[in-house]
RNA sequence: GGUCGCUUAGCUCAGCUGGGAGAGCAUCUGCCUUACAAGCAGGGGGUCACAGGUUCGAGCCCUGUAGCGACCACCA
């Protein structure tokens, strides 16, 4: 039975359930089509928040749809060893233990940090499953997996063995905190105050100086040249001649570059390839050489004594003050700066040369660029191809190689004799090349990317292809993400599929937006403004947040998290469990209701309500199930609430009182299994979205089988033919809203009845048939119906629609001039409309152009508004 | 700087291949009608950012402007 609708009575209940039946597990049965989706796996010690609450709700309410149409479905959930995130926070923990990983060495920090997500590892699985998730646990997969793991050393011997992997010198970002490696796409960027320097540097043997212009005046002692643009026409002279650097008193060529932006700073710029970027590449062009002016720990080296091991920015002044003395600093210009800064620590990145590892991208791009050109891998919203190409037609090379000892390590050996490099999917001990013992593995780990870019296919078991599970589910079918990772996630997976595979990896990529709290602005940690869905839960149930990130939503648009909507919602599913209450409260016996089911003259017994009802959710099916498979998911659950809430409840119950009420046995019976039978296919519709409340009302339906919902079939649409019943039932509600619209203006109390007198020709029967309806909904006190406006008293209210005229006399409760005033309102409202049409239809352009359809729609409007029109002028006089 | 988006009711957002502007919340009015007051019934409220253009017809298509945002690149 069903009390009062408290989520916190069944949720965790019925997901208990659920999992111990094995129902969220592939059913396998061969005969059906498969579908899988990959949960994009979350930070192994992660905790879950709002966006990973709407992705998890996405992916749940595709896979719930798909397994209710009957295909052998596998949402695999899993999670990612996040290789710095993770590091970081065992780094932090030994810190205040007061130990450091180089203290502990690489074995046992690598124990401590397995412990540790053993220990934090499990929570977000359950956070999941508070959700509601139904995935298949026991395929859950993990990045650092033994098979996961051979996986990605596969990948990069494959790799290697083609020339796609390369170690090469690179100027690299790197995080001085994290002592580590970051890629571009880690990296942000923070305006900064900041001055800009400008220093002259005197040209040799001439009377002349040359200046420049620097934000990072203490890297000027590993200075090796001055650039210029080759256009410059201040500088032109000075190309190909040589400057005096101060303080190191050092000679650098004065190079002409096409780097440089003649209109920023001086048009002069030093060039120091060992701490910039630019300065490296303009470097490699002109041979210059790299002096590095800091040591590894980012201090400054030993090029001038006096500063060595000082702080960065302590030099900086100091250099800056030396260069005052010298006379060579012209001026100090105030600047607002674009710093580089670590994503994870906020540290300011450094520009660094280093040993990396990297992966040609140009040529593996190419066919992924070609998947989606040519529509086999979709994205859905399709604007996002667009970022996507922007991303891989300006590709650049992917730094694989992570300072770090949490990941997989990467497989490369070096030999201490020759310096060959073996590579090698097994542990290696002897160099290829000269058989020496003395070897030793790459130091180094793989960026986490690396591994989750097989994400699709190492979990289920590649690269050994011949097992059932990747037989089965791979290429999987739809890969749900939000935008933000494209470009890391998507566009690699992409990429090392084609590659490896020689699939795509899923044929839609469904792209969602991210949650942002009420103002509009990012959840993030520092601002303390994210929500967390648990909480939520605990309040309103997952449904009600499920419904809340949902409702009225497009995909790959941001969502706005609103405390309000999910008042929206959990009003939602009480107001459809006291449906269910009503239902069961009036039903007769269950099995009275599975005989009439079985009835073949059944539809011979049902109303014109009914069929007006039930050819409305048949429309509902069609509609919900396209909308899904859309990936129209806001409108489909807009979609649901609306017919459950307005037509089915409002509507259609108020109708079914009568017959319940009322009625003969028969037509209780009748009724309730119309009743169930349209509240049957609602629940099923609403399920993939609300899974828990749809799923414990179900149970006190009627029950036609031992299936429960989630393992039910998705309905399907019937043959029927009732779109005349339909039309007949929206015209009676038509009327019974203008009537209640008129007692309500006047403030009738719905005690009051009266009589209600039709001029119909048209409606004759239908009004006769739907008699009680109209009584009840209408407020009426008796039905009259007449073919002429004969013998009705004169102050009667005058309904006037389409086809049928309404006629209701109140006589004390009305005054005279407000209802002529009423009158007056509606004769204004029809002329207009009929102003409209004829406006429209004298125009040429639009009747000889239009479809025909519309003109005449517009023809047959014009005659109606006419019609009515007659009436109410001929009731004003 | 490059790319992509957004601008619709007081607020948050929908709006399908162009054919009379919608929802939720808020607000106002009236109702405790035997599923639900977490409810029922009714109402008010919009120059669809601005300016052009295409079209018989534009919230929707094209061009431009303004404001906001995201991503990429980069700033010596």
């Amino acid at each position: 039975m069903l009390d009062k609708y408290n989520p916190k009575d069944f949720e965790d209940k019925l997901y208990k359930h659920w999992e111990e039946k094995g129902y969220f597990k592939p059913s396998m049965d061969k005969t059906k089509e498969s579908y899988c989706i990959m949960m994009p796996p979350p930070n192994v010690t992660g905790k879950l928040h709002m966006g990973h609450a709407l992705d998890g709700t996405i992916q749940d309410i595709l896979i719930r749809f798909k397994r209710m149409q009957g295909y052998n479905t596998l949402w695999l959930p899993g999670s990612d060893h996040a290789s710095i995130a993770t590091e970081m926070k065992v780094v932090e923990k030994l810190k205040k233990e007061g130990k450091t990983k180089y203290e502990i060495g690489r074995d046992e920090f690598l124990k401590e940090t397995w412990d540790w997500t053993k220990l934090y590892g499990g929570t977000i699985q359950e956070q999941q499953r508070k959700l509601g998730c139904s995935c298949d646990w026991d395929r859950r997969r993990f990045t650092l997996d033994e098979g996961l793991s051979e996986a990605v050393k596969e990948q990069f011997v494959r790799l290697y063995e083609k020339g796609l992997i390369y170690k090469g010198k690179r100027m690299v970002n790197w995080c001085p905190n994290c002592n580590t490696t970051i890629s571009d796409v880690e990296v942000e960027y923070h305006e900064e105050d900041t001055h800009l320097w400008h220093i002259r540097y005197k040209v040799k043997d001439e009377d002349k100086y040359i200046i420049v212009a620097t934000t990072r005046p203490e890297t000027m002692l590993g200075d090796t040249a001055v650039a210029v643009h080759p256009d410059d026409e201040r500088y032109k002279d000075l190309v190909g001649k040589t400057c005096i650097l101060p303080i190191m008193n050092k000679e650098i060529p004065i190079i002409a570059d096409r780097f440089v932006d003649k209109e920023y700073g001086t048009g002069a710029v030093k060039i120091t390839p060992a701490h910039d970027m630019n300065d490296y590449q303009a470097g490699l062009r002109h041979n210059l050489e790299i002096i590095e002016v800091f040591d590894e720990n980012f201090k400054m080296g030993d090029l001038v004594p006096e500063y060595k091991g000082m702080d960065l920015l302590e030099a900086r002044e100091k250099i800056v003050e030396k260069l005052k003395e010298l006379g060579a600093l012209v001026k100090i210009e105030d600047l607002k700066h674009n710093v580089g800064k670590c994503e994870r620590c906020k540290t300011t990145i450094e520009p660094k040369i280093s040993d990396q590892w990297f992966v040609k991208m140009e040529e593996l791009a190419k066919p992924a660029i070609k998947a989606v050109e040519d529509g086999e891998i979709k994205f859905i919203p399709k604007k996002y191809e667009k970022m996507y190409f922007n991303w891989m037609n300006n590709i650049q090379d992917w730094c694989i190689s992570r300072q770090l000892w949490w990941g997989h390590r990467i497989p490369a050996y070096y030999c201490d004799d020759c310096g060959h490099i073996t590579v090698s999917r097994n542990e290696v001990t002897e160099c290829e090349n000269c058989k020496s013992k003395n070897v030793h593995q790459d130091e180094d780990t793989l960026d986490t990317w690396f591994s989750s870019a097989l994400w699709p296919f190492s979990t289920l078991g590649w690269p050994n292809t011949e097992n059932e599970d990747y037989k089965t589910f791979f290429p999987t079918n739809v890969l749900v993400t939000a935008y933000d990772i494209i470009t890391f996630w998507v566009s690699r997976m992409i990429v090392s599929s084609l590659e490896l595979t020689k699939e795509n990896p899923f044929k839609d990529v469904l792209i969602h937006g991210i949650v942002r709290d009420s103002q509009g602005r990012k959840m993030s940690k520092t601002l303390g403004n994210g929500v967390d869905p648990i909480e939520v839960i605990d309040k309103y149930g997952a449904d009600a947040l499920r419904f809340s990130v949902l409702s009225g939503t497009t995909m790959g648009n941001d969502i706005r998290y609103m405390p309000e909507k999910l008042d929206q919602a959990s009003n939602f599913a009480n107001k459809i469990w006291n449906a269910a209450k009503f239902i069961i409260m009036n039903r007769p016996e269950e099995e009275k209701i599975i005989e009439f089911a079985k009835r073949n003259d059944k539809e011979e017994k049902l109303s014109i309500e009914d069929k007006w009802i039930l050819n409305k959710v048949n429309k509902l099916i069609k509609e919900i199930t396209t909308n899904i498979e859309k990936y129209d998911l806001g409108i489909a659950i807009d979609k649901i609430y609306n017919f459950m809430w307005n037509e089915f409840c409002d509507w259609y119950i108020e109708m079914a009182k009568i017959s319940l009420y009322n009625g003969d046995e028969e037509t209780k019976i009748k009724t309730s299994y119309v009743l169930d039978k349209v509240f049957r296919t609602c629940l099923k519709l609403l399920h993939p979205f609300m899974p828990f409340v749809t799923s414990r009302i179900y149970e006190e339906l009627v029950r036609y089988d031992d299936k429960e919902l989630m393992m039910s079939t998705w309905p399907k649409e019937e043959k029927y033919n009732y779109d005349k019943e339909e039309e007949i039932v929206e015209k009676i509600k038509e009327i019974i809203e203008k009537i209640r619209n008129v007692r309500s203006t006047k403030n009738i109390h719905p005690s009051r009845k009266s009589e209600l007198i039709f001029i119909t020709n048209k409606y004759n029967s239908e009004i006769k048939e739907l008699k009680a309806i109209l009584l009840k909904l209408g407020f009426g006190s008796k039905i009259t119906i007449k073919e002429n406006s004969k013998n009705i008293p004169e102050d009667a209210i005058n309904i006037i629609t389409e086809g049928i005229e309404l006629y209701m006399p109140l006589d004390d409760l009305v005054d005279r001039e407000e209802e002529r005033k009423r009158l007056e309102e509606e004769k204004k409202r029809l002329e207009s409309e009929v102003l409209r049409c004829e406006k429209m239809l004298s125009n040429p352009g639009f009747v000889n152009k239009a479809p025909k359809a519309k003109v005449e729609e517009e023809q047959e409007k014009l005659k109606n508004y006419k019609e009515m029109l007659e009436k109410v002028e001929e009731k004003l006089k």
